[in-house]
DNA sequence: ATAATAGTGTCTTTTAGACAATATCAC
DNA sequence: GTGATATTGTCTAAAAGACACTATTAT
């Protein structure tokens, strides 16, 4: 059989940050049918000639003004199933996004309006699509590999401190680390964290050394996720 | 915008098995134009009505004659860069499969010809497309999954003593692990391996006991790489 | 001074890894 | 018996987790 139907392929983003000591995520209000002005993951059509990871920085660009230097992307997932989307057989490359705390979204494009959401409220609310699943399956992604890698930073500035970094664990795995061991976990570590010999201080008590990430990607041993 | 330009979307499958002892791959040889003749990853094109999971599971039985019973089926990655296929634009869903010890594999569809290869030979001559690539991250894949999940086992029998499990460790990493240690960490971890009761025999040396998969998935701590 | 956060040191429990010793088979 | 494999036990070193203690700031 050499037959070969078409398909729609888009891309979908799933793109968290944390705000407030919360997981929150990147949606935007759908500009056109189907499923007009409900929330959905940002994302649209790839195009002809341009590689699934260019159409999901594109789309994130375009839609919520997000620019892909600061942020980790990587691919999820492809929801295919027929009927996912009713006007045409579409299959959806989902890609995973890591944001550092980022002033407010623009909306853009096909999207008439993009902001963040705590995590909770997306899943507990309807979304377009398959996308709840998507942002579930983004989720549980982002909060396994937070135990084995250094991805953690990415949700941090270029320069942070061990407490912005545990805050960042706490939020995602929605737990309350030991401040002391978790600082001796990461220091120790070698190549996870690089020093720049500054201090910050914010509020009282004594100013926290500021790092950079280092070249370490993978965390060996993992961390844990227990309270 | 509202365009969607037509696509063609596949499945491909790296199948992974262990046999004497070394990671083995199922590869095709490719019954049609393009890459005619070369060895390729069994896969095909999806159907307008049939889901990703459908696709593949269909495209592993018609042209390797692999069922997907005793096989553990997961997704993999996409693939989908512009030129990956010399015919038109195509997306490939790439699905990763765990199979036990088969008898050899047939070919049909397709396909001219369905054989075992070891990974190191498929990854060292010239596969069809970009399917050294996928193999590549198929591996990848598989071994980072021994460390921390219960999928070893999905390389065995539905029985199986302590020491072929051992094996596919060995196997799929490249190592040599201590009998003794790893008899201690399987046994002990909660719900991975349930016993049966009998024992089997092979060969001289103690018979051992035969067990089947538990119900846990999950390894808490892992299992290390190290020889 | 007091409260708050950053960072170090110490102790206990757990686990990994090395390896001795025992059990049960084929021959 | 010998040799092979299975299984249990013991020991040591490393790591996790609990938590006392010190350091440095804002107020």
């Amino acid at each position: 059989m050499t037959s070969h139907p078409p398909f729609a392929v888009t891309v979908d983003l799933v793109v968290l940050t944390v705000r407030a000591g919360a997981l929150h995520v990147l949606l935007v209000d759908r500009g056109e049918e189907p499923f007009l002005h409900s929330r959905a993951l940002p994302g649209g059509f790839v195009r002809p000639d341009e590689t699934l990871v260019d159409a999901a920085t594109r789309e994130l660009a375009e839609e919520t003004g997000v620019a892909a230097g600061p942020t980790h992307l990587e691919q999820l997932a492809t929801y295919g199933d027929p009927g996912r989307d009713p006007r045409m057989r579409t299959v959806s490359v989902a890609y995973l996004a890591f944001a550092p705390h980022l002033p407010e979204a623009r909306a853009g494009g096909d999207a008439a309006g993009a902001a963040w959401l705590p995590v909770d409220e997306a899943l507990a609310g309807d979304l377009a699509f398959d996308h709840a699943r998507i942002l579930a399956d983004g989720v549980e992604r982002a909060r396994a590999k937070l135990e084995y890698t250094s991805l953690a930073t990415a949700f941090c500035a270029p320069e942070f401190t061990v407490s912005q970094l545990r805050a960042v664990y706490e939020a995602v795995w929605g737990v309350t680390l030991d401040p002391r061991n978790f600082h001796r976990k990461v220091t120790s570590t070698p190549g996870l964290l690089a020093d720049t010999g500054r201090t910050v201080s914010d509020g009282p008590g004594r100013p926290a050394a500021v790092y950079r990430a280092g070249p370490t990607t993978a965390l060996h041993p993992p961390l844990t996720r227990e309270g």
